[in-house]
RNA sequence: GGGUGUUUAGCUCAGCUGGUUCAGAGCAUCUGCCUUACAAGCAGAGGGUCGGCGGUUCGAAUCCGUCAACACCCACCA
């Protein structure tokens, strides 16, 4: 080993465990009922995805949280699997089909079909290859597809049962149009913004009369779509249009004014132009006035011929052209600036378009109350807690979910139309012919008379499923596998998706389990650059996680992002973290070199040696005992931390430096031991944040067998902790930094052996590791240190180091009359809490005893200042 | 327009029910060091009136009020 490179590679390393673990099965995990079971599903990815820095962060969490439970001795099973994302692949497979020259409507749906597997079958796959880089630790065996088989049937039966319920029912009702998809999407699917945009006063002329009613709007485009003006009926100003007809401007057409308490009077003019079939308020007035509704735009977002101008144009040239048209037909009356909110599709980004339309709907209202119960009442908890309360708000009141989609990359609504009207729901063509047969009372229908709906399912109909379906628990509830790992245990995700996703999936563990899907949720953050910004491919801040992992290593870059990242911060990514991770690995594996080196000899173990084992037993105890109560509160960056600093600074820096035998002599056979088997439970503490240089180094610590791994060595409990050790320690390495001060300021380099004298009558604990630690010749407790002694103060003890030559007086005493002086500072303020006559009879007596312990060594320390100043001067 | 959260060292964050060890950690910075595990390192050092104001209390980073800034969520004001 020691012929090893001072510097870690783990270019070969980790692709060399990684098969390693594979080869061996070591991710698999099956039923086992002696064993307790801890699962992980995996937010199904896109399988138009490749790996970026949100999923970085996520699926190193996901591997942290498996293999610390590996590590536990609990039966840990992480399944993988991926997400169609019906209409994000349908848009980019239409996109790839336009570069040949294919339009969608040319082909056929079984031919679009067909391009899309093809797609899913190219790309599908991309991105869990890209997880084995990062060192996922999933059971590949169980990789699942939202569209595969036994999934697809569970998203089927599950429609047709909530149909037989009464909850799945079909209607025509506003909704949000995607122009560039063309397709409905849900509430949840609308992103809103703000938009600096203008609000146009166009005038309406007032039939019978020569004035205009001032009509102030953002979308002068709809007017076409008019069918009304409604004011206020409390409105003084606009009384005079009580019972009146306008004349939409352009157009010609006459519509009546109506009156309705919804107008604001201090909006506009206080006069609104309704159009039923492109706002969903208008629609709500429409319904409420029995109003005409006029349908003025195509699929897409051109201007239809129900509109009889614009005719084809797209809705926003229009909006261009007819504010120059109505400006020369002098009916614009004024435009001002105007910020307002428009609502856009969180997959095309195109801006959404209200439309009247037959939708798909799941009654919410019922389903909501045992997710929302189990979320309140932390039977679900939720990391950070924060979130709760977002998502009582969304589930309060939630909107009936429109679950279908003018998509064909999905799953096909399983309805099938009648010839003489009517529709049957079945789970397949077979069973809905049937059921046709029966609600027609015609027998001699067959499968080619029934036509079945051309819509398919919201993406997220089947994901809601995910942690039921990837157990079959739909297609076949109570087996044996559903049993064992489900309830699962935790859900990392982010917060984005809470509705879309997390909720959904909490709504079906209730209807369809009758138990909540995951014990707890926890939601990352968001992976931002360090300025904060968001990453984007048009910023261009956005790194490639596998470039990272090519740079700093898997192990690093996991570290790196961990490092900053408590549970719902985001994290603000910048390479000086991955630096900081690589240079840790470096940490490791030199250490591991120093151990290695070793030759061990039959000879005494040395006091210091020993006190040290005994010391760091002590630490390394009280380390284990902190991280498992912060893996318990989902404080990765927290636990991550504490091993660190276990590592590099009580390990490496005090530890391993006592032990250390000098340059080329043997070291003790129990110090080797102790040592070697503080590095081996070091490198499991580490072992989920680092799997791969953890794994190298567990190898390379004793022979193992083939197929043996740390990814299934126990995180030893931690042991007692000798609270009075740690504590002498702590005044050691006080000690041993004074020393090491005197050196640096007197510069005296670290070879020479000084002594050191203690002003009291006692030696100070651990002695012998002051000696080694701080290069000591010998400590001389003595009742006044020597006058030529530079000299520091740890708790009410004074330390000094005799110099040969000459010290400076002067400086000497500035350095202690300062210190002095603080000390008294120190003292007033005490002593006049303690002569607070309320302080002393309100304070809990060990409060006030405190105080005065701090009186009483402040006095004591000044005592020895004053004593070391009077030396000096002598 | 409602709601939630945040504000502590240059940066990212810890500080649980107010009081020893309360002003901390990591990174960054500065100063020495190529000391035979590691310069991706070692040894030291500096740096914050805990967002502002007011209150409760013997005592406030911590509790209350208020203001400000930022972030996120929700909402049908054209």
């Amino acid at each position: 080993m020691n012929t090893l490179a001072t510097k870690y590679d783990p270019k070969n390393v980790e692709d060399k465990w990684y098969q390693y673990w594979i080869d061996h099965n070591l991710f698999k995990s099956s039923p086992d009922p002696t064993r307790t079971p801890y699962t992980i599903v995996i937010p199904p990815p896109n399988v138009t995805g490749v790996l970026h820095m949100g999923h970085m962060l996520n699926e190193t969490i996901q591997d942290i949280l498996i293999r610390r439970a590996r590590m536990e001795g609990k039966n840990a099973l992480w399944v993988p699997g991926t997400d169609h994302a019906s209409i994000a692949t349908e848009a980019k497979v239409v996109k790839r089909l336009a570069e040949q020259g294919i339009k969608k409507t040319d082909l056929t749906r079984e031919e679009f079909l067909k391009h899309a597997w093809e797609w899913t079958h190219e790309y599908g796959g991309i991105i869990l290859q890209q997880l084995r880089k990062v060192g996922a630790s999933c059971d590949w065996s169980r990789t699942a597809f939202t569209m595969d088989e036994k999934r697809s049937e569970s998203v089927l039966k599950v429609f047709v049962d909530l149909y037989n319920k009464g909850l799945i029912y079909r209607g025509v009702r506003m909704v949000n149009w995607d122009p560039a998809a063309q397709t409905a999407l849900s509430d949840e699917e609308v992103i809103y913004k703000e938009e600096h945009s203008k609000l146009y006063y166009l005038r309406y002329k007032i039939v019978g009369e020569d004035g205009y009613a001032i009509v102030a709007t953002t979308r002068p485009e709809t007017i076409m779509g008019d069918t009304a003006m409604c004011i206020n009926p409390n409105d003084p100003k606009n009384r005079h249009l009580h019972g009146k007809r306008v004349i939409v401007p352009l157009v010609g057409r006459e519509i009546p004014v109506i009156e309705d308490d919804y107008v604001d009077i201090e909006f506009g003019t206080g006069c609104l132009k309704v159009t039923p079939a492109h706002d969903v308020n208008d629609y709500m007035l429409g319904e409420k006035h029995h109003l005409q509704s006029i349908d003025i735009f195509n699929d897409d977002g051109t201007l239809s011929e129900a509109a009889g101008l614009y005719v084809g144009m797209d809705r926003f040239a229009v909006r261009k052209q007819i504010e120059k048209d109505l400006v020369e037909a002098g009916l614009m009356e004024k435009v001002e600036a105007y910020t307002n909110k428009v609502g856009f599709s969180e997959r095309t980004k195109v801006a959404i378009e209200p439309k009247l339309s037959m939708q798909w709907f799941l009654k919410m209202t019922d389903l909501v109350k045992p997710a929302l119960e189990a979320v309140m009442t932390d039977d679900i908890k939720f990391y950070p807690s924060k979130f709760k309360n977002t998502y009582r708000h969304w589930m309060t009141d939630t909107k009936d979910w429109c679950i279908s989609r003018q998509l064909w990359w999905g799953h096909r609504i399983p309805a099938w139309y009648l010839p003489q009207g009517g529709f049957v729901v079945a789970k397949d063509a077979e069973e809905a012919l049937e059921l046709a047969r029966k609600q027609s009372g015609d027998q001699s229908l067959t499968e080619a008379d029934l036509r079945q709906d051309e819509d398919c399912l919201d993406t997220w109909f089947s994901s809601w499923l995910w942690p039921i379906s990837l157990f079959d628990g739909i297609n076949n509830p109570g087996n044996e596998e559903l049993k064992y790992y489900y309830p699962t245990t935790d859900l990392v995700t982010g917060p984005d998706i809470i509705f879309f996703w997390v909720a959904r999936m909490i709504i079906a563990g209730y209807e369809y389990m009758g138990d909540k899907p995951f014990k707890n949720v926890y939601f990352t953050g968001i992976v931002r650059d360090k300025l904060g910004r968001k990453m984007s491919k048009s910023l261009g801040n956005s790194p490639d996680p596998l470039e990272l992992i090519e740079r700093f290593g898997a192990d690093g870059v996991r570290m790196g992002l961990m490092l900053a990242a408590p549970a719902g911060n985001d994290i603000l990514y910048d390479d000086a973290l991955c630096e900081q991770g690589r240079n840790f690995n470096n940490k490791i594996w030199n250490a591991f070199r120093l151990v290695k080196g070793w030759e061990t000899a039959p000879i005494e173990q040395p006091e210091h040696s020993r006190m040290a084992v005994e010391w760091f037993r002590s630490v390394l105890n009280s380390t284990l005992a902190e991280v498992k109560d912060l893996f318990g509160k989902f404080r990765l960056n927290e636990a991550l931390m504490a091993v660190y600093r276990l590592f590099w600074e009580e390990f490496s820096a005090w530890y391993l430096e006592i032990v250390k035998p000098a340059y080329q002599q043997p070291i003790d056979q129990a110090t080797m031991d102790a040592t070697l088997e503080f590095f081996d439970t070091l490198l499991r503490l580490l072992h989920p944040f680092m799997p791969f240089i953890t794994e190298e180094l567990w190898q390379h610590i004793s022979e193992r067998a083939d197929g043996e791994s740390i990814m299934y060595a126990r995180i030893p409990e931690a042991g007692d902790i000798d609270e009075q050790l740690l504590s002498q320690m702590e005044v050691v390495k006080g000690i041993v930094s004074g020393v090491r001060n005197i050196r640096t300021a007197k510069n005296l380099g670290n070879k020479d052996a000084l002594t050191l004298q203690v002003v009291a009558q006692t030696e100070p604990a651990l002695p012998d590791i002051i000696r080694k630690a701080g290069n000591i010749s010998q400590i001389c407790p003595v009742e006044s240190k020597d006058a030529s002694a530079a000299s520091f103060l740890v708790g009410t003890t004074e330390y000094a180091v005799p110099l040969q030559g000459s010290i400076n007086v002067d400086e000497e005493i500035a350095k202690l009359q300062k210190e002095l002086d603080y000390y008294r500072g120190f003292l007033t303020s005490v002593e006049k809490k303690l002569s607070n006559e309320r302080f002393v009879a309100n304070a809990p007596e060990a409060v006030v005893n405190a105080e005065r312990k701090k009186k009483a060594d402040a006095e004591s320390k000044i005592a020895t200042l004053t004593e070391g100043i009077e030396a000096l001067k002598k």
